[in-house]
DNA sequence: TAATTATGACGAC
DNA sequence: TCGTCCTAATTAC
């Protein structure tokens, strides 16, 4: 999940579901007790993604940071009482203890509220009032770091590398350290930012992508997928790329990353139309160029395609169409 | 029940 | 380069 597509989406998500509400904000695993408590009660006024880190600003502008790391996830949940409020004579849910379940939150009122739950790029399923699980809000399952919770949504946090409430200041250091980011930048700015910073390199490109001060955002499967898309052996030093393909590189990922932040799906493999198109996006199989396909034969040349660690993470590429 | 794996990053050598 | 941290799902036994 968690390139910077996904984190993207789940910026958007907390602009639209979060931002202008006091929020409060819990941990009920424990290891978040103090951070939790300087944010709870506050309105949160924004929130934004850069490359892979999360930031959401509060009302006494502390910001909650948090970078997802290789399986952090957020989990959504949204209180549908339209039809209660609808009512008229209905009390909506408690906002202060939110102790009432949803169903003594729905009482008197005509349809039945639901809950559903989504998690981060996933389609949103919903259950009734009725069920043991349909509480408002929610019983934590599992290693919940922090909890946001408004009126109306809960977004549960777990498995985060990072999580915390930290200073404008300290979160000014963070953004610094961070390469561009098409979505941030824009793909001219951010083409001078990238090529100034790499273009001297001699570190591998397939080393350089995953670099987060280099270029922001980019994990393991667009690392793969974005060599192969450019034809370009991963151990190239960077300094031996031509411009052009420096910049073809940039290019491309100011292209994929919106379709990944549009459709919460890494696609790649942008050729396809038609009844492929739908096959790649329904099958895991179908996903890739390249990405976890090693000894697989190239869907392009044929060539097996290789497998090799940069960097403590696995590496794939076509040593037929990367040269 | 245990081992394995994962779309990440950091600090110690 | 290696070990470490964070969690859950899947696979092996």
């Amino acid at each position: 999940m968690p390139e910077g597509h996904s984190v993207h989406r789940i910026a958007a998500r907390f602009r639209s579901d979060l931002v202008g509400s006091p929020v409060s904000v819990t941990s009920p695993q424990g290891r978040f007790v103090q951070g939790a408590a300087q944010l709870d009660g506050r309105v949160m006024e924004d929130c934004f993604a850069v490359g892979k880190q999360m930031f959401a600003r509060f009302d006494n502008d502390l910001h909650l940071r948090v970078h997802l790391g290789i399986y952090g996830a957020w989990d959504f949940s949204t209180l549908h009482a339209e039809e209660a409020l609808a009512g008229g004579n209905t009390a909506p849910v408690d906002r202060e203890g939110q102790t009432g379940t949803y169903a003594a939150a729905a009482a008197g009122s005509m349809g039945a509220p639901r809950v559903s739950r989504v998690r981060a790029g996933e389609e949103e399923t919903s259950g009734t009032a009725s069920g043991a699980g349909e509480q408002w809000p929610p019983a934590p399952v599992g290693a919940v770091r922090v909890r946001l919770l408004t009126d109306r949504v809960c977004a549960d946090l777990r498995g985060p590398t990072v999580c915390e409430a930290i200073t404008p200041h300290e979160a000014a250091a963070h953004l610094e350290r961070l390469g561009p980011d098409p979505v941030v930048d824009g793909k001219r700015r951010g083409w001078t930012r990238f090529r100034e910073k790499a273009a001297h390199r001699r570190t591998p490109i397939g080393a350089l992508l995953m670099d987060q001060s280099m270029i922001a955002g980019i994990g393991n499967i667009y690392r793969a997928e974005m060599l192969f898309r450019a034809g370009i052996d991963p151990y190239t030093p960077t300094v031996d790329l031509r411009e052009e393909q420096l910049r073809e590189l940039w290019d491309d990922w100011c292209r994929l990353l919106p379709i990944g932040i549009e459709t919460g799906v890494i696609v790649t493999r942008t050729e396809l139309r038609g009844k492929a198109k739908q096959a790649m996006l329904e099958s895991v199989a179908d996903r890739h160029h390249i990405y976890g396909r090693a000894g697989e034969p190239c869907r392009v040349c044929g060539t097996t395609i290789s497998l090799a660690e940069m960097q403590g993470r696995k590496l794939y590429w076509c040593s037929g169409c990367q040269r």
